[in-house]
DNA sequence: AAACAGGCCTAAA
DNA sequence: TTTAGGCCTGTT
């Protein structure tokens, strides 16, 4: 019902900065998911809200344990997003691409959470990575209540390093299942610290993700964009890979966009994936 | 039925 | 350093 929502929200932002079906469709996160009235329920750092649009604005409804702080954070709304979109527009296509991406944030998720969900998203595609994830939460994952439901949150890496593979068994998930217990082994014994390497350069990041197993150049760069919220990651994956080859010259290189690749990324794959055959 | 899906690992040149 | 084949599972 219409009433609930409108009495117990607070405006977060404009329509204009933050469109939140692109943004939680886009393919970045896999928990946010929206109602038959289009509001969105998700779970981030044990922390529930709900997100809706409002004539222009943006609507939150957080649970007070999260301050609006921590979602401002979470939507990267103290970017200035149309800097970084001046950096793009001279070339036609990644403009065109900017153009249809307009609302889109990068969201600042978890690092673990990610590094999980991309392991996950392997091969693979995006309901099944949505099921894997959710029945990942439902089992071993704790319970919070919002808005008189319950919803579950990311299980925490030590959680998950007491798991074997096997327990792993009813995500269904298959051959990926020891890639996710024995990164959740690095983590939470500290041989891989996100947070550490979240401050100490994009380089050093992705060489250190890269050393576990299951993660290779595609999931280590999701992970230091989404995870770790280093702009100048650019994953490239089969999607990624087509649209650069059939748009952008062959001298083509993301290095170049700087500040702005993740985001140029974002634009390029949305669009992609938008007006696919 | 057989191929494919938002890769990665290993073995082999 | 690059390339092929295999991999769990679900869907087409």
């Amino acid at each position: 019902m219409k009433r609930d929502i409108g009495c117990k929200g607070i405006r977060l932002t404009s329509r204009r900065v933050l469109d939140i079906v692109k943004t939680f469709e886009c393919g970045q996160c896999f928990r946010w998911n929206a109602d038959e009235r289009g509001v969105y329920t998700g779970v981030v750092k044990g922390c529930a809200a709900s997100v809706w649009t409002e004539g222009d604005d943006v609507m939150i409804s957080a649970s007070e344990k999260a301050r609006l702080g921590f979602w401002r954070d979470y939507f990267d709304l103290d970017c200035d997003y149309e800097s970084l979109r001046r950096n793009i527009t001279q070339n036609e296509y990644l403009n065109l691409c900017a153009e249809y991406g307009g609302g889109i944030r990068i969201l600042r998720q978890d690092g673990w959470e990610a590094l999980c969900s991309f392991i996950v998203s392997q091969c693979n595609n995006i309901p099944r990575i949505k099921k894997i994830i959710e029945t990942f939460c439902n089992l071993f994952g704790d319970t919070i209540e919002h808005d008189g439901k319950l919803l579950y949150t990311f299980p925490d890496a030590r959680r998950v390093s007491a798991l074997s593979p096997d327990d792993l068994a009813p995500l269904r998930c298959g051959y990926r299942a020891p890639y996710i217990t024995g990164a959740a082994k690095a983590v939470s014994s500290g041989e891989l610290d996100l947070d550490l390497l979240a401050h100490g350069g994009y380089e050093n990041a992705l060489r250190s993700l890269r050393a576990i197993s299951g993660i290779g150049d595609k999931v280590a760069n999701c992970v230091i964009l989404y995870g770790l919220h280093m702009m100048e990651a650019f994953p490239v994956d089969v999607w990624m890979r087509r649209a650069i080859k059939e748009n952008l010259s062959e001298g083509f290189d993301p290095k170049a966009l700087g500040e702005c690749a993740g985001l140029c990324q974002q634009y390029i794959f949305y669009y992609a994936r938008s007006n696919r055959s």
